[in-house]
DNA sequence: GCCAACGTTGGC
DNA sequence: GCCAACGTTGGC
């Protein structure tokens, strides 16, 4: 079993608005990162742990711990043309970009990007290093149970 | 709103 | 294949 934090802005998919999706599963639309993609697509499987992160946002953190859910599957919004991911380059026969369905277990205080970066135990998590931007990471077994527990 | 960091695009 | 220009992310 692997472990994720994935990041997703409150404005458009907040962790509440997760939980209050049926089963509390959201397919987790938009990644347009190739990397993340790839994550998605050859890495996640189901059961695989999730961290819930906001961000862009007042106070930045991870604020849920969920599941993956799925396994990866193309994204509908690249084909939509009225959807702000839209993608004139992929087509149905020949989709560019994945997603999979994240499920929340439970909502937990926001642990703020602050709070992160001042436990040295965490120090080391790629959501910390300066310049990422990377919208999905891997998490290390050690630094899930320090925020997850177990 | 600013801007550092990074990914993508496109000319050559 | 290089790399400058441009666009995006995301914290502040």
């Amino acid at each position: 079993m692997n472990y994720w934090l994935m990041k997703s802005e409150p404005g458009e998919c907040s962790v509440d608005d997760a939980l209050a999706a049926p089963k509390s599963t959201v397919p987790w639309v938009g990644v347009r990162n190739y990397q993340a993609r790839n994550f998605m697509r050859d890495q996640m499987r189901v059961g695989d742990g999730v961290l819930f992160y906001h961000s862009s946002c007042a106070e930045p953190g991870v604020v849920g711990v969920a599941r993956v859910a799925s396994t990866a599957y193309p994204d509908p919004t690249q084909f939509d043309r009225k959807s702000p991911y839209y993608d004139p380059g992929a087509k149905p026969e020949e989709p560019r970009w994945q997603l999979v369905d994240v499920q929340v277990l439970r909502k937990i205080p926001n642990l703020t990007l602050t709070e992160l970066r001042a436990r040295p135990e965490l120090a080391e998590m790629l959501v910390l290093k300066k310049g990422n931007r990377l919208s999905i990471t891997p998490v290390e077994a050690k630094h899930w149970k320090a925020i997850a527990g177990k």
